[in-house]
DNA sequence: TCTGGGGTCCTAGGACCC
DNA sequence: TCTGGGGTCCTAGGACCC
């Protein structure tokens, strides 16, 4: 059996652990460069704020006056994220973490009663990581997922919704519409309305060769899955990553080549950071750049990918990279985002070797591994490659951010006694 | 002034091979 | 009269997720 456990408005939530003052109202959090609403609190959404919404056009309808925003902090969330799981995991010691407010607890073997203990659990995380959540119990991560929508939707419920049985099932599927079912977006809901599906006891009852000409593989697996046969498997090992990306619009139109470098060249490190902090290498990379779509300028988008000797060293790789965006580049052209994605990637230790490197490997995991330990000590570009901004005037909009509370020793709050 | 970022999986179709 | 068929690999694009 497994539960689903998930933050309620995780990053609002997180906004108001640290500030008693947003309790109660209504909260926004933006996506980067503040540009649309990716979090709402209750209070939010009660007002009709829809998640997406650019905050640009709507912080200027009256209906919003007195919503709250800010800026998206992730190392906050990312850090509230890992204190969730360890409050988890004293409960439970298999937590596979889903994303970054959700994680699937396996409940095989536990003792009692798995309501009265999911309650207690989210009591625990409720206390101790300050984070109000809610629950949903299945034979299968579908299913969990959907009781944990069924639990969200019951604003005045127990925040717990137990799926566990298949007598329960039987009931619920009669009247759940399928749109609450996890992997069936907007294209898969207007195929199940055209067949005539809108329960998921329709969808359950489907036969499954039809099934199959209707969704793929992906819908029959779904409609597996509701039947309490487990297709997605619980991984308490995370999967090796496939890519890895770092891409930005910029806080204003780039227009000369040199501020495109210097953003490509700054994306680059970060994503080589993260590479070595996964301790992988890439052995290809995709860059891409294009303008703004929605204002009217001039359009123009481009990218290219082309394949590395396998590395994860930030000089090799900007070199690379700063050289395939200054062949897309194109003048004249008034430039909002650029990226750059790692693919083919593969662990550092399992990296095939080369006959003729072009750089030193011993010498280049060294200096790699003095940057990120300099860098991990004394604050983020405490060290960084030449050519690499630390914040350019072009970078992301974020007017509205929260201190980082649980990582730089200078945001610590105050108590006083 | 102003519309996010980072992922995964599946399928169709072309290139290529024997 | 009449011009194969099957397999693999790669890529682009769609769909979905948070």
């Amino acid at each position: 059996m497994l539960a689903l456990i998930d933050g309620n408005s995780f990053y609002c939530s997180c906004e108001r652990a640290f500030d008693p003052s947003l309790r109660h109202r209504p909260v926004v959090v933006l996506s980067n460069n503040d540009g649309c609403a990716i979090a709402r609190t209750q209070e939010a959404k009660d007002l009709g704020l829809k998640m997406g919404e650019p905050w640009h056009l709507a912080r200027h309808k009256p209906e919003f006056r007195d919503v709250v925003w800010k800026s998206s902090n992730y190392a906050l969330y990312g850090d509230m994220s890992r204190r969730m799981f360890e409050v988890l995991h004293d409960f439970v010691p298999s937590v596979e973490p889903y994303s970054i407010d959700e994680m699937f607890l396996d409940l095989v073997g536990l003792q009692g009663d798995l309501a009265e203990l999911s309650a207690r659990i989210r009591a625990t995380v409720r206390r101790v990581a300050k984070i109000p959540t809610c629950v949903g119990i299945g034979p299968t991560k579908t299913i969990a997922k959907m009781a944990n929508r069924v639990a969200k939707a019951d604003r005045d419920g127990p925040g717990i919704c137990d799926l566990s049985t298949a007598a329960a099932r039987a009931e619920a599927y009669k009247t759940l519409p399928t749109s609450l079912v996890w992997g069936l977006g907007p294209a898969a809901q207007a195929k199940l309305k055209g067949a005539g599906i809108n329960t998921v006891a329709e969808l359950v009852a489907f036969p499954a060769d039809e099934m199959r000409k209707l969704l793929t593989v992906t819908g029959l697996r779904t409609q597996s899955e509701l039947q309490g046969i487990a297709c997605m498997p619980f991984a308490l090992v995370p999967a090796t990553k496939k890519s890895l990306a770092v891409t930005r619009s910029f806080g204003r139109a780039i227009i000369e080549w040199d501020e495109m470098r210097e953003a490509v060249a700054s994306y680059t490190a970060r994503a080589a950071e993260k590479l070595r902090s996964h301790g992988l290498v890439a052995s290809a990379v995709q860059v891409f750049m294009h303008t703004n779509r929605f204002n009217g300028d001039p359009p123009y988008a481009n990218q290219a990918t082309v394949s590395l000797e396998p590395s994860a060293d930030s000089f090799a790789l900007i070199g690379t990279t700063v050289k395939v965006a200054h062949s897309m580049w194109r003048d004249g052209f008034r430039y909002a985002k650029a990226g750059v994605v790692f693919i083919d990637l593969c662990r550092a230790a399992e990296m095939p070797a080369q006959f003729f490197p072009t750089r030193d490997p011993v010498r280049s995991a060294a200096l790699m591994h003095t940057l990120d330990t300099l860098n991990r000590r004394f604050g983020r570009d405490t060290l960084r490659p030449g050519g690499t901004g630390a914040t350019p005037d072009w970078s992301m909009r974020r007017a509205n951010v929260s201190p980082a509370y649980t990582t730089e020793f200078k945001d610590l709050l105050n108590a006083r006694a």
